[in-house]
DNA sequence: GCCTGAACGATACTCAGTATCAAAACGTCG
DNA sequence: CGACGTTTTGATACTGAGTATCGTTCAGGC
């Protein structure tokens, strides 16, 4: 009997249980027994009980990552995209497991937490790389910090729609899509130099902190009314 | 004895001992047993553990909540700047306790998971609001993933950087340049169908006379940041 | 056959988190 | 002041995750 590697025979018997009665009303030692095996066995090959759930994050990590260092500041923007559909690929390979975690992940807030988790573990590998190869231009943490999550945030919105719907669709399209708009968005900034002279006009108001909306209006209109602006945008704070 | 109030002393008391021993070779029962009470006791004021370092998230969750609620589509942008800035002031607030935490967080996985766990239920609340406002427009949950997320991300990136810095400067600076970059980069994405008429006009948003000189501000800021302008039309409600 | 090393199982332990209940502390009203 | 109901606290006991240890089993190689 029992002809697949244990590691297997504990998920699915893990997944089994979750879905029968519940992932907090099941304990490691329910899981070990309906696999055929001990609860010291179990922790040999999970660290924890989530890990049942999540298993090869790292080696995705480690796809993502050795993705994102074959590139260079040149071909930023592909290796990024390119990375991200390593995930979602890793995702729809494994249509039906993803849905079941999907499905249990959205009961159980102990796993969503862990899930979020996992999640900022591949948006700060984004970040890093970002930052490399932002590293002589301005803001440079800030704009890979906001890219990072942008790129994220999209392919996590592509992906959830995708579970959602079942996963009968194709997400590739949706995901070029999202990834457009973020490639899109992110042009502007490209040069973050220019963005003070195309501006063009900022309006610099001072006032106290007690000053009352109406006050702050003159000011606003009275600044706006005189063209003579100059200076960058404005700092409030006494 | 003991003046401060028993959730005040808990707190001191994991602080401390979190600082000499560390955070897994704590126990509840060191931590109760130094702030002179008992296990029970602090389970009564704090859920978990991790929780005593992690304190009035609930609240200030609430109050960022209650920022967005009392906005429309018309004034989301001041809205979520100004919820942003909440959040901000939480922390700068309390610097001693915020420069700890970030210390402690620094050394401790479990705290940081918490903590991007908690960052995440920040984002959600953006991004509902956000899709809510721009649930008429075209990819509106990919629009509203993104910009919550970018929002986050800029003030994650601005703590980050005040507390790294010890706490020394003044944040609020960075955070609306931070935030100035956001609003630019989502700015062509914006209420396309608005972009061919406004040029040359200035919107001023309308505030309750209650408005704070800071919200008034940031009104004017971020339509100048939204809108091309040239001359004031400025009209005020209310 | 025997030796060696890895995988396995049993046991015991620590500690977070929960539940329960009894004993204080406290304010209130008579 | 004293009886009474409420709230706060503390003690105890329990569940279950995660860790450590150790003896056993099982594999293949000599």
């Amino acid at each position: 009997m029992a002809r697949p590697p244990i590691s297997q025979r504990l998920a699915a018997a893990a997944i089994a249980l979750f879905n029968e009665n519940g992932y907090d009303e099941t304990t490691v030692d329910d899981i070990a027994a309906r696999a055929g095996t001990s609860r010291s066995t179990f922790f040999r090959y999970y660290r924890s009980k989530e890990d049942v759930i999540f298993p090869d994050h790292d080696a995705l990590l480690a796809k993502v990552e050795a993705r994102l260092t074959a590139s260079t500041a040149d071909t930023a923007i592909v290796a990024v995209c390119d990375a991200v559909r390593l995930v979602l690929t890793h995702y729809v390979e494994d249509a039906e497991v993803s849905l079941r975690r999907y499905r249990l992940v959205g009961k159980v807030p102990a796993l969503r937490d862990r899930e979020i988790v996992s999640v900022a573990r591949y948006q700060r590998l984004f970040r890093e790389f970002i930052a490399g190869w932002l590293s002589d231009s301005p803001d440079a943490a800030l704009r890979a910090e906001l890219m990072a999550s942008s790129v994220v945030a999209a392919h996590n919105q592509v992906l959830r729609g995708w579970l959602r719907a079942g996963g009968r669709h194709d997400p590739f399209g949706p995901l070029d899509h999202a990834l457009q708009y973020v490639i899109t968005t992110f042009r502007h900034l490209e040069r973050p130099q220019d963005r003070a002279e195309d501006a063009g006009q900022v309006v610099v108001a001072t006032f106290s902190r007690a000053a009352s909306p109406e006050a702050v209006m003159d000011a606003v209109r009275a600044h706006l009314a005189t063209a003579g602006h100059t200076g960058p945008r404005g700092r409030r704070h006494e």
